[in-house]
DNA sequence: ATGCCTCAGCTCCTGAGA
């Protein structure tokens, strides 16, 4: 089972890189899952027929301006859940659903800001929600994949200048620390299975040619559970689409899960 | 230096992203 993950800032501009790279993932085993962050489109306006006539299954869930999440799937999302239950909020930020067994959740993680700011207050308070949520679901769901943009680096490796960085947004111990109560759960950081090129990163901004430069982060995660980690064939960054005319400034994360039964 | 890009929107500037 692939997976994937992708920050798309607008899928608006980028619904065509998108159905494009899901084309492309044929040659090596088509995508199963990939989830979606930043897709800035109210329901009414996500481009569903477009994405079904590619031959996927999708659920979404999304607003205007700001946020908005999705999944798109080989095979049919059953038990659709979007934000986390009992955790009030107005922006459109989680969604998960089952594929064959498997419970997905795909989030955009909060920005945060800067470490003084409310919105790191709020980023706090949604780390600590969604850290119940996942662990109430691995209950009745041991098979899960936390997915999606997390806003956090996980150490200094995710940072192209650690020392320069340290302690801003993103880079924050307290930010750290909700990553590692994921991790507490039986959680796996899937790329840090295998050995990767060093600077390796998911996302780079669009200022001062940081790409081609690799001043990058590592912000865009893949976790799995217990259940699931031995069973990771691979994990991967596709730095191809960060290269398109018009890239989103996330590139995908790629997971491959080898299910028995699948 | 709070801008350098990019995107959305009550669009020719502003807020937010990370």
């Amino acid at each position: 089972m692939k997976l994937a993950t992708w920050n798309v800032n607008s899928l608006n501009v980028r619904l065509p890189q998108v159905l494009d790279w899901l084309q492309a993932q044929a040659d090596s085993g088509p995508m199963d899952v990939l989830a979606l962050q930043e897709t800035k489109l109210t329901d009414d306006k996500f481009p569903r027929p477009e994405i079904e006539g590619s031959g996927h299954q999708v659920a979404y869930f999304g607003q205007k301006t700001y946020n908005g999440v999705a999944l798109i799937s080989r095979h049919p999302l059953h038990d659709v859940v979007h934000n986390i239950p009992g955790f009030d909020d107005d922006m459109a930020r989680v969604i998960s659903a089952t594929v064959q067994g498997v419970r997905v959740i795909g989030a955009y993680f909060p920005n945060g800001q800067a470490p003084d700011s409310d919105k790191f207050v709020y980023k706090m308070r949604w780390l600590e929600a969604l850290h119940s949520y996942v662990q109430h679901s691995l209950q009745s769901h041991p098979q899960l994949v936390l997915m999606g943009d997390y806003n956090i680096t996980w150490d200094d490796r995710d940072v192209w200048d650690p020392v320069a960085l340290a302690g801003t947004i993103h880079c924050t111990d307290a930010e750290r620390a909700h990553f590692k109560a994921l991790l507490d759960l039986g959680l796996v950081d899937a790329f840090r299975l295998f050995d990767q090129a060093e600077k390796s990163y998911s996302w780079w901004d669009y200022r001062e040619f940081a790409f081609r430069r690799n001043r990058g982060l590592r912000i865009d995660h893949i976790l799995v559970s217990q259940a699931l980690s031995g069973l990771v064939q691979s994990c991967t960054i596709d730095k191809a689409p960060r290269k398109n005319e018009r890239p989103s400034d996330h590139t995908p994360v790629v997971v491959d899960i080898e299910l028995p039964h699948a």
